[in-house]
DNA sequence: GATGAATGAGCATTCATTCAT
DNA sequence: AATGAATGAATGCTCATTCAT
């Protein structure tokens, strides 16, 4: 017999992580306090700190979980051979992936100042590094290379940034995907000629 | 007589917003506390508050002070014709504006959860919003759009994003002008052809 | 069938009085907390809890075990003339007892305020108390009766004080006992004279 | 114009740590917390941080004012002839001062396990040493360095342990003293004899 | 043009304890 | 014989802010 006024059984670290996540990428990390969380929740402080070693450690775990794509791709990509097919696919999945788990990433954008102090800032930035590394031709022009960073922030932008522009979302995403391709596949033409 | 000790006279107002800005950006805003603003002038914290009302009066003064060109900028190019020529001076001043009060952007673009929330956050949106306006013609492409929207955030990513490239700064951010230039180009393109 | 994975049987309760003054003698009680018992024996709080009430049980419990042998030496003493043999023979059977539960008096010793408001501190005071009624005549010298005093309290000290005194610890211990057994007679010597 | 109704001018700072002493002395340490301090008081609990950098450095800064003399007293000390006239006028002299900052050297006495893992601790237990080193002897006996260590116990012994013995405060210190130099004779002779 | 002294509200964290299972 | 999940109360500490001087 189900007793559905006990809202759930055994979620509540899951629960703590999702209201946490919301409230971090709304409000921001530092101006988010565990009081909030464990009100969102009906729960006291202290139920938090039995699911949770602190409050950075809440984060780690979400972005542990929720970037395991990011190292997924970047491994594929490595196996892959270095062409503008490649690249591209990668491009195509990383926009997979950044809308898969928007609201994270909103958060890692929105508050890199604060995460850059954080154990997991120094993760973020060597994943995003590693993307660039596997778009970019070292060899190319400058120009090239800046053109392939762009494409990639372009990405990252268009979720939230680019709110100015008004369209159905998945069109808006598709032509943010087209032009990041774009770049990419211009960033190629000035190596190969 | 010169008294040589005391190092400056009545610019304790700048030397506050200076300070500020610089740790703001070091260390984002809600991390950074009066207490060390103070400590970094060798003042008391009280005395700040004889210069400015609150923690967020600072920042205001210092986003009026620097962002002024930004509302110089939109009003010269409101007053020119709609053409890419314009367009891309607009594009060429505004990197001149951004490199010129690089620590407030930067800041602007790290703490965006933060400034979401204080007063100078709707401003700085607007403003964006103001500067996307006049690169787009809305009744363009999507993707043309997202061009020349990328644009402008190629410009902002390009102040610190793009470390990842090594290059010399004036070389790189003459790069990141030619890519930007080039996607407002590519923009108009697709509207007049 | 042995099953020498699991170290021991039934014998929760001592390794939990074990561990317990094993922590309590070296950080003290109150920086001594439950979560840290119970992570030393691999087993979670709540099992503290089946074995004993509170906390404060658990110093109860060891000290009940550990210092029915200082009533045994009450008690003896109490059934034979109060001559110098016997307060001596109380000495070195005193000094027997301190070193055959030395962490506990050590504990006591370096927690006096803490243990002061425990339970066992009332029962504490009062066994000290009536030791030094044993080895002390009243109708003796104020100066009589401090060297009597001295003496049981050079038997405390001796036990972690005297660090500063290198020797072999059982000289030292026995060297201790002696001028120990020097003060009562020191002391008789008056009373008699 | 005295105003008696503000309690006092400026002197807050010696006021929290006088109330800290009695509360550290009275109840321990751990047991002491700030808003207990700061109710005594009648401020509120960041009054105590305006004046003080954390709670241990209250107590440090009391044991910095407290236990100066003991330092003077072994600078002094050193200055002398290593005769059993200086060491019996180091053991009055100590005894002054020990009278002198009573409530300190209980609070030393039933918090060492607190104590230890401070930082006063290292200096307390240095200058006990230090003291030790100038009565004793290291090439006499065994049984006399015990003696001359067992002296300054005595002392430290006589401020609240020997409440057993009810006499006028002033004459049972004086008891205490002299059988401390007694102490220290019998060692003195055992090495010249 | 500033300081010294203080406050009220809040924060992350820890603790002893409870109880259904 | 023990655990998993949680609580209520407290703790040390920090912060933006105020105000008389």
């Amino acid at each position: 017999m189900a007793t559905p006024q006990q809202p759930r059984r055994g979620d509540t670290r899951r629960r703590i992580q999702d209201v946490a996540l919301e409230l971090f990428a709304e409000r921001g990390y530092e101006k988010t306090s565990l009081r909030e969380i464990a009100e969102h929740l009906d729960v006291t402080k202290a139920a938090l700190y039995y699911h949770f070693k602190t409050k950075e450690d809440i984060l780690i775990s979400i972005t542990d979980d929720l970037a395991r794509p990011v190292d997924e791709l970047i491994a594929w990509a490595q196996s892959q051979p270095r062409t503008l097919a490649t690249k591209q696919e990668v491009l195509r999945r990383y926009s997979d992936v950044l809308w898969g788990a928007a609201a994270l990433f909103r958060f890692m954008q929105e508050n890199q100042a604060t995460v850059r102090e954080l154990s997991i800032g120094e993760s973020f930035r060597s994943k995003v590094s590693a993307l660039n590394g596997l778009l970019t031709e070292s060899e190319s022009t400058l120009t090239a290379q800046v053109r392939s960073c762009t494409a990639l922030f372009a990405l990252h932008a268009g979720m939230f940034a680019m709110q100015g522009i008004e369209a159905d979302p998945e069109e808006k995403r598709a032509a943010i995907l087209e032009v990041a391709l774009d770049l990419v596949a211009q960033a190629e033409a000035a190596v190969t000629a």
